[in-house]
DNA sequence: TTGGCTGCATGA
DNA sequence: CATGCAGCCAAA
């Protein structure tokens, strides 16, 4: 009998792959595993198995496997479960999910090595000119790769050289895996064996007596050995022993110490001991009671929770439990409020029993996640973005998402588009896990099934030790304007309040969500502004780099010094950003430190730390951010935050721009007077009696929902809607709007009536140099998403397979948000 | 997604 | 006729 596997293979394919393989190899793959199968031509690919059986339908001649990489399946069973459904809910292949679901690490790549074979002089042979440029060199690196070559002849098209040339017997060609991932290593010190007793030790120190620092290390060394369980590190010891790496050296030159370098595990390296944190008060004591009797009977919980409530300490208390039944919990956070803030004080609470895992920790940090969380030694909370819900989890009882709110829980490109707490709550289903869902502001959709008792809704209305919310004030700038009392971007207000609360050593938070320093610059004269060459945006103008930059693309050019149409020197900026609003602060307030919290400023790796951590020690005195200031900080001695113009939030072309605005100037709010003190707020804008901001400063969330739940209702909007997003992109204008609606002529065929929008051209129609247009197919609830989906995705095959329309890139987004 | 194959335009 | 490039299609 014939043995053979199903696998899934990282690439955007329907389908699985049959391979070969023989009774041994059957008897011992299980689900799960990783194999590297020949695929295509020349490449071998990592797959993962989904299926071993005996079944021979193949009309082709399948192929062999090549080896086996696991002794033990990585991936689980539930996972392969929940993959088929990720691909299957968000319209993409099972490859893509499992591309993002594994740590790159895991996906060894073939990389085609070309070796020297004959090491004779080259001007001997009989080369011709690209063969005498590969020998070349080879001769200068004996390895080289394909790609290598390509840029070495700088052509495309190199195989058939280096065929000819295998020909010739001049090269070969190596098939070489391999694995990135590398161990992370450290040395550690040991004494030498014959000095482990004590005599022997007394003499070695007396015959280092002439050499001090060296007797140092010994004796610190025996020191730190003595009542030690673990191994002493080098690094350590250099230090506590106050030497030098040579005076180490040359004890281990002449044997008295021994080196041994070692792997360490990242994960459980180096946790520091920290407090408890604090007891839980009244409210959230029954909100506990609450959230425990609604698991009880498996409902998932709404926690509405104002800012700085204490959501946090329950859900640790809640985590805790789990981890005490021997449970895993897995605690959803949007990447930017994973900050080291909250890790820290996880870790102190929790030891080496957290996990993190997100996408600033590497590729080997990652992969030794995802086995602690396979293997289960212990019970752990894994904490992450939203990718941690594809760790393989063995025992979860509990997933908490907090900022359940936040768009960024959604991926948009590339594929699998998931939104980690859908998708996540799908898995606490099949895992049967406690669903928490956490926000000071939650999204309309959650709240709405709280509201309709699919979710059980609790709430926190206090704040912890129950300062009170921070009083929000709003200032209308038109008049302002009017009465000449703006100085730039500041009212009067604003600059008295800031000046009060520097007075009282206090820190200030000014939020404008644009960066650059403005949006738009514009020539006086005749309105030319420069506009992105592949984007159909203008430039914002960076007054700090003199650049003017595309936030879609990157491009960026210098500032012109005069109008590229009409010459005039008139040229004016529209609009302001972050940086503008720090530079006048400098002018108002030159005696105070400001810093600004933008995409540009928190490039580096450690960027964004570095400016949370000066606020945190008060060498900052005002903060200038974007949203980003939004997120999780938690800053103690704020007592002002200042939002420079709420109006740019509010005429965003999105039926989910009021919602957004309400959520975000909610939370920015929240960063005020965190402690003791009640904080403020003020509001600039030109319509304060706008009816989110009159709801914001009342903190009148009931009243926001309930209007924006009604006119979703009346426009047919999610939660009483499905929206699925089609987006065709092309760099021929006229091919993108003939490809959508050739696909909308065939949805409209659609017969169970389902609205489909477009094809509409986005704010930007044009990104990069292609243009994009969206279709927007609605549908209610009635209707049975499979079977629409199932007719979108034959509509998508003919339109892969009309000719005209191939080279049209046409992305599915189901639940865009 | 990748690579190779086909067909076509280009150039000596 | 060789070379180069674009578009098409299979991959097990």
């Amino acid at each position: 009998m014939q043995h053979f596997i199903d696998v899934i293979l990282p690439l955007p394919l329907e389908r699985f792959f049959t391979y070969t393989i023989n009774p041994a190899e059957s008897e011992f793959l299980k689900p799960g595993m990783r194999v590297a199968v020949p695929f295509g031509k020349s490449k071998i690919y990592t797959g993962i198995v989904h299926k071993v059986h005996q079944e021979n339908t193949a009309t082709y001649e399948v192929k062999d496997i090549e080896f086996i990489i696991d002794e033990q399946p990585v991936v689980t069973a539930g996972q392969l479960k929940f993959w088929e459904w990720i691909a299957s809910y968000y319209l993409c292949a099972v490859g893509e999910v499992m591309r993002a679901a594994l740590p790159k690490s895991f996906l060894l790549e073939s990389e085609t090595i070309i070796l020297k074979k004959d090491s004779g002089s080259i001007e001997e042979l009989d080369l011709d000119d690209r063969e005498y440029l590969v020998m070349e060199a080879l001769n200068n690196r004996n390895a080289l790769k394909v790609q290598e070559v390509m840029d070495i002849l700088d052509r495309k098209t190199v195989l058939p050289i280096l065929q000819k040339m295998i020909n010739k017997d001049l090269i070969l060609l190596q098939e070489e895996l391999y694995s990135t991932y590398k161990a992370k290593k450290k040395k550690f010190i040991y004494l030498h064996q014959d000095f482990k007793e004590e005599d022997a030790l007394k003499t070695l120190l007396d015959t280092l007596s002439r050499a001090p620092k060296q007797r140092d290390a010994v004796m610190t060394l025996f020191m730190m050995q003595t009542g030690a369980t673990k191994d002493i590190a080098k690094k350590d010891l250099i230090e506590r022993a106050n030497v030098t790496s040579t005076v180490i050296k040359s004890l281990i030159n002449k044997d008295i110490l021994i080196e041994i370098e070692k792997d360490v595990d990242r994960v459980k390296d180096d946790v520091e001991d920290g407090q408890d944190l604090y007891n839980l008060n009244e409210d959230q004591v029954s909100a506990l009671a609450q959230i425990k009797s609604s698991f009880k009977i498996n409902k998932t919980v709404l926690l509405h929770g104002v800012t700085s409530s204490g959501k946090t300490q329950l859900y640790v208390q809640l985590i805790k439990e789990q981890l005490e039944k021997g449970n895993q919990a897995l605690y959803l956070l949007p990447e930017i409020a994973l900050t080291t803030q909250l890790i820290s004080r996880l870790k102190a609470f929790f030891k080496h029993q957290v996990l993190v895992y997100h996408s600033k920790y590497n590729l080997n940090e990652r992969q030794e996640v995802w086995h602690h969380v396979l293997e289960q030694k212990e019970p752990y909370v894994i904490i992450g973005a939203r990718s941690a819900m594809l760790l393989p989890f063995q025992k979860l009882g509990l997933i908490v998402i907090d900022e359940e709110h936040e768009s960024s829980f959604k991926q948009f490109d590339p594929a699998p588009r998931y939104h980690a707490r859908d998708a996540s709550i799908v898995l606490g289903y099949m895992k049967k896990a406690n669903i928490l869902l956490g926000s000071a502001t939650p999204s309309l959709e959650s709240y709405h099934n709280a509201s309709t008792g699919k979710y059980q809704l609790v709430e926190l209305k206090r704040r912890y030790g129950n300062v009170l919310m921070p009083e929000i004030n709003m200032v209308n700038i038109k008049e302002k304007h009017k009465r000449k009392r703006m100085n730039g971007h500041f009212s009067d207000t604003l600059i008295e309040h800031m000046t009060e609360a520097f007075k009282d050593k206090k820190q200030v938070i000014l939020f404008q969500n644009r960066r650059g320093y403005a949006p738009i610059m514009e020539c006086d004269t005749c309105g030319h502004a420069p506009q992105c060459p592949n984007c159909d945006v203008s430039l914002t103008y960076h007054k700090y780099k003199g650049q003017l930059r595309c936030h879609y693309c990157g491009y960026h050019t210098f500032v012109p010094k005069e109008c590229p149409a009409c010459s005039s020197t008139a040229i004016d900026t529209k609009g302001f950003g972050t940086e503008q609003i720090e530079q006048e602060f400098r002018m108002l307030f030159p005696n105070h430190t400001v810093a600004r919290m933008d995409l540009d400023t928190t490039r580096g790796k450690n960027a964004y730390e570095k400016i949370i951590n000066q606020m945190d020690s008060g060498e900052i005195d005002c903060l200038v951010g974007t949203q980003m200031i939004t997120k999780g900080l938690d800053f103690r001695n704020v007592s002002l935050v200042g939002v420079l113009n709420a109006d740019s939030m509010l005429n965003f072309p999105d039926f989910r721009a009021h919602e957004r605005c309400f959520q975000l100037l909610t939370q920015v709010a929240g960063r005020a007077g965190r402690t003791k003190e009640r904080g403020k707020v003020l509001i600039q804008s030109y319509n304060p009696d706008h009816m989110i901001l009159q709801q914001v400063s009342s903190y009148d969330y009931g009243t926001m929902y309930r209007e924006q739940v009604e006119e979703r209702y009346q426009f047919k909007y999610p939660p009483f809607q499905r929206l699925i997003k089609i987006t065709f992109k092309h760099r021929d204008y006229q091919t993108t709007l003939d490809s959508s609606q050739w696909f909308v002529d065939a949805l409209n065929q659609i017969p169970h009536g389902v609205v489909v929008l477009g094809p509409e051209f986005p704010a930007v129609s044009r990104v990069r140099n292609l243009y994009n247009i969206n279709v927007i197919i609605k549908m209610n609830r009635q209707q049975k998403p499979d079977v629409i989906k199932n007719y979108i995705t034959r509509v998508k095959k003919s339109f892969e397979s009309i000719k005209l329309y191939r080279s049209v890139r046409c992305n599915i987004d189901v639940d865009s948000y």
